[in-house]
DNA sequence: GCCTTAGGTCACCTCGCGGTAACCAGGCAG
DNA sequence: CTGCCTGGTTACCGCGAGGTGACCTAAGGC
């Protein structure tokens, strides 16, 4: 049996356990990380700590509103921590966690993925897209 | 330098590369699969070729509308392929591509850190919650 | 003529995600 | 007293993702 074969029966098998058995485990935690910003900051938090204020700066289009959000709920699912210095002016910074970072271990393989694939799929779509329209 | 440290090193280095340098790529990817069925349905197609009506009917909660609009927009991206049979009653069978089966590793990598790290995440969530409470 | 069965499409409506902008705490500077 | 800084919170609102249920097509059986 070839490598190829190998792997694509090794992930046959992993989605019948995984996903097809139980996809409500996987539903879950895609509702909770498949929202706008989640994973974007987990992203952004895995150079070092950041502040409030940074990651606001440096995340391309999320308001103040969303960011206060998504923190929270990162925070209360102990994936990243919240640390306040009671300085003048306050300071806040944000880190991942032990399990944030765990987490990023497969997202970075995704977004690997996504790098690698995203000519191929901008293919794929016009090439469907000119099929449509005739 | 332990294992633990090298593997966080080099997470923290591709989180710099693939994430904070280039945020777009990513975001451009989780819009795409982010969504809610997408990658439940990629899941779901990993044990075989499945027909419109079986995947009606073992996705849990999806309504027949969502099924039509996210797997063509599957195939319109190259992740599924659609071959319809010419026979009475009509049978349109869904698989995944080679491309589809190359997202799959990623994805299924999350769907084990899913399983692994639910429960986790609920302790987390609970005792964010007590803490909220008083 | 009417039912069935598979695989959709269409019109309509709801609900909640997320954006905008104003406001707030609190400590220090002038 | 007023203003400024950070790190938020709150009220308001629009839009679009997604659910529901009716309808469609095409062949065959009765």
């Amino acid at each position: 049996m070839s490598h190829a074969k190998r792997v694509t029966e090794t992930l046959r098998s992993m989605g019948r356990i995984c996903i097809e058995h139980d996809p409500e485990v996987f539903r879950s935690v895609l509702e909770r990380i498949g929202d706008k910003w989640s994973l974007l900051l987990i992203g952004m938090l895995q150079g070092g700590p950041m502040r409030f204020t940074e990651l606001l700066r440096t995340t391309p289009g999320i308001s103040r509103r969303m960011l206060t959000i998504t923190l929270r709920a990162l925070e209360r699912d102990g994936l990243v921590d919240r640390t306040i210095y009671a300085e003048v002016p306050p300071r806040v910074e944000y880190r991942v966690t032990e399990l944030g970072l765990s987490l990023s271990e497969p997202v970075l393989r995704l977004a690997m993925w996504a790098a690698d694939h995203q000519s191929a799929i901008i293919a794929n779509r016009t090439a469907f897209d000119a099929d449509a329209q005739e």
